[in-house]
DNA sequence: CTACAACTTCGAGCGCACTCTAAGTCAAGC
DNA sequence: GCTTGACTTAGAGTGCGCTCGAAGTTGTAG
């Protein structure tokens, strides 16, 4: 897979994908024999996985915590389920605020009339 | 009520209290006889609300729209109450994918076992 | 009267997460 | 063989939302 590929099924840029693998949010590719970078489907599925915590706000200097820890193999497992526990808990508290919002906001709209 | 009492208050800084003026998100401030800033309860009630569009993640820039309509007053009614609406929509539709976020970590975590 | 804190304006600076440009290399189709 | 377009690097630029600093004025407590 060439990164316009990876890019086309992940919403990335190649732009984009060139930053994050300069700043170590993704491992350094593999090169093919003109020196371009192909990537594998497990890439895939960690910029998949990038992206949920994207999604759910991780600043991108926690996801590099969490990706030095993946790289650093064995060992970091209970460290990294530690982290995305506090991260789901976090998001699930947004997830209330937000839900509180909308009543204020159902509230507003209702205010106006029709 | 001073800037300080306001910014205590909603949980801005004074600067950002100015700063939010300075753009047009809060109208021109009384002064008291020395200059000061001077503010009621519905400038309070305004920042609160400001404070939720800003929760639910509504850029600064449709937040001045929102302020415009509100300064031009009666007659855009309208106009408020549809943006809020839209608004609302997509907040809803980013409660459903936090959510299905949280299954995906939930899954992730219970990967790593105990 | 004197400190000292809080206020004022103006404008510069910052952290985040990209986003893009420039200049060059390489590969595939006509 | 040549054009076209995707790839490469290094580094500069962008937009957002603050955040802070400097320099000066005002109000209050001791």
């Amino acid at each position: 897979m060439k990164i316009s590929d990876l890019a086309a099924r992940t919403g990335l840029t190649a732009h984009t994908i060139r930053y994050y693998e300069r700043i170590g949010l993704m491992p350094a590719a593999q090169r093919d024999r003109s020196g371009h970078r192909a990537y594998d489907e497990r890439t895939l599925v960690w910029v998949e996985f990038l992206g949920h915590l994207k999604t759910t706000g991780m600043p991108i200097r926690d996801m590099l915590d969490y990706a030095r820890l993946r790289a650093a193999g064995a060992g970091t497992e209970g460290q990294r389920k530690a982290m995305l526990a506090r991260h789901r808990d976090a998001v699930a508290l947004r997830v209330v605020a937000l839900t509180e919002c909308l009543d204020v906001l159902d509230a507003k709209i209702a205010g106006y009339g029709d």
